[in-house]
DNA sequence: GCGAAATGTTAGCCAAGGCTAACAATCTGC
DNA sequence: GCAGATTGTTAGCCTTGGCTAACATTTCGC
């Protein structure tokens, strides 16, 4: 797997070509950008669910941000196509709101999962979910079921 | 585990108080915020020990982002003392900045081989594992460690 | 050792995502 | 139905992390 001599970095030293390298650093970057979007449309899903209305000061107390911050958040969201606004009014999502909220819980689901089947407690569990889930491929996220599913 | 009886979104139901959640936004923000400095420390680390130093334009082409971007962040890892630099010369870790390039080469090194050992390709596991790296807790990374040792 | 290539820096632009202060609208209780 | 509380918005500021264009320095080839 390794035939470096040396091994003295590390047991899995990265020989990748700068080029792999820089793509899996965009990569990332481009996750970043959309983790936001992911979290906000999750969670107003969520508060649909249970509430029957998503509203931004129950936005704001959960996502732990001031309200004007989410105002801010919910324009670009809206501008994105992801949810539709009314001034002063609740907020809905789009179609694509919703799958994209699907998707995410989905996700979030068997991330948590796994990581609740390798014996986390809970609480660490949905607070390492939360910052995981944006970053799992759709190859590892097929393990993490399979893994799953297993146990 | 859950005696929710509509169990209609999710059989993982989040029902944490929204204060908890909201320190578990908190905690992925700020794991945001040092993610891109654990990345430029892990990466000079290595560029000095496979090639005696770390020169801003070995950083670019590997982070996959311009001179510039690379002069700006390093300017902000100078500043909170984390490399050492000197104009138009190449860039020093600090105690300070070695030992958080350990720390995150240790990570790194668990996670991947966690996802290797799940059965994943060495390519996508190498790019999951940049992103996940940041957001995986002391506990997890426990888990994680026992069950490579385990396979 | 000089000129060209490579590398590094500076200036200035932009968007995202935080904040506070100030104001506007809605909702609630009486 | 109005006053006060709650909620929502706007304006303006800040930092981070991207970019391009322009310029400065260093290094390399000969």
């Amino acid at each position: 797997m390794n035939d470096d001599p040396h091994h003295t970095l590390s047991a899995t030293s990265d020989d990748r070509s700068p080029d792999l390298r820089a793509e899996a650093f965009q990569g990332v970057r481009a996750a970043r950008s959309r983790e936001l979007a992911e979290d906000y449309v999750e969670l107003i899903a969520e508060l649909i669910h249970a509430q029957g209305e998503a509203r931004p000061v129950d936005i704001a107390t959960r996502m732990g941000v001031t309200a004007p911050t989410v105002a801010k958040t919910l324009d670009r969201l809206a501008r994105d196509g992801l949810i539709t606004r009314a001034k002063y009014r609740s907020i809905f999502l789009t179609e694509e709101g919703r799958a994209l909220a699907k998707e995410c819980r989905h996700r979030h689901d068997i991330v948590l999962r796994f990581l609740l089947s390798l014996g986390l407690d809970p609480e660490t569990a949905e607070r390492d979910a939360e910052g995981i889930e944006h970053h799992v491929s759709e190859r590892t996220l097929e393990l993490f079921a399979a893994f799953v599913a297993r146990s």
